[in-house]
DNA sequence: AATCTAATTTGATAAGTATCGAATTAGATT
DNA sequence: AATCTAATTCGATACTTATCAAATTAGATT
């Protein structure tokens, strides 16, 4: 889950909570120390240890009165390492919808019949349209030239042009000869 | 300059930015396409975008109507690699005042003219304050035990335990024979 | 030159958070 | 058992910021 680098980079996006890890790198010290040192007061120190706690970057250990915090350089080591790594950037874009653009492209280009209001000029969003129109054709059947111009001719009149995009594409093939057209898997 | 820091990963905190970096990483995308795929505006992901240019993660290309974005790939190891070094770590506190605690607690427990309200029971505070308290002593001058109290007095009656635990923490040394102390530098 | 389109900037708003002071808790010392 | 002390938690406040809508800009196409 992508949360949780999320969390990560946030406990370290401050200041003073950087300066906590400077210093704990050096030694451990206490709540108390650390506010002296920070000028902060000992909750607002509590709170940023909290959340360098949460990440597992520092542990604490009571002596006495004190609660002396100390570094885990451990998981520091472990984290700087593989923060950018295969997994992490795969799982930062594991929940995106890979279809979204298209579907906003189909969303902003056709009626509610489903018709083209226009051929987008546009490469990557007249590609995107083509990918749609291009499901009214099974898959390895043959179409004459008469019946794939009566298909298109449901989405936009100008079926000469899809035509001839679609084949440019790639997205149907058409035969060297005979007029025969067909949709690839 | 540890601001320079706390930029970086504030850069990397948020979910969108690092879905972005995601992105990125597969192949360059215009900030339309990316609006789409993270459901946003287009304005929301510009501010994005520009938070990652900031730091260098992220760069753009003019094509055509689009600003094609692309991830820094050197960038981003560089940073990775060297994000917790000995360097970053200092320069983090760098600007922290060492003598902050020291300071915090001779205030807590001393009066307008310099004198000790109590001798602190916790070992800490009171190293601190015997650090404060020698040096009313010259180095390596040699001072009878009589003197000595009479320099302690200024701070505290109990100058029998003053003068013990200034010799106990190291702070002050004495003669085996003679009843002799003096302040080492 | 005129017109489009995507990107950016600006302003406003809502959500998040660093900080402090006060109250409470946990633990050790007496 | 009673009392201290440091740490934590809680409540309030001020500041930051992610987001959107509207206005502007930059650049390409016609």
């Amino acid at each position: 889950m992508s949360e949780e680098l999320v969390v990560f980079f946030k406990a370290l996006s401050d200041a003073n909570r950087l300066k906590i890890i400077g210093l704990l790198a050096q030694q451990p010290y206490s709540v108390e120390e650390l506010a002296a040192l920070l000028n902060l007061k000992a909750s607002t120190v509590s709170h940023h240890l909290s959340k360098l706690s949460q990440v597992g970057l520092v542990s604490a250990r009571a002596d006495s009165y004190y609660n002396v915090y100390q570094l885990d350089e451990k998981a520091l080591e472990a984290k700087s390492r593989n923060i950018f790594s295969q997994e992490n950037l795969a799982a930062s874009v594991a929940d995106v919808d890979a279809g979204a653009y298209d579907n906003k492209v189909i969303k902003d280009y056709t009626r509610k019949d489903g018709s083209l209001k226009t051929i987008p000029a546009q490469r990557k969003k007249l590609e995107a349209i083509l990918r749609y129109v291009v499901k009214a054709f099974e898959v390895n059947k043959r179409y004459s030239e008469k019946k794939v111009n009566e298909i298109l001719s449901r989405y936009h009149e100008d079926t000469a042009s899809l035509r001839r995009e679609l084949v440019g594409f790639g997205l149907m093939k058409r035969e060297g000869g005979g007029g025969e057209y067909w949709r690839e898997s």
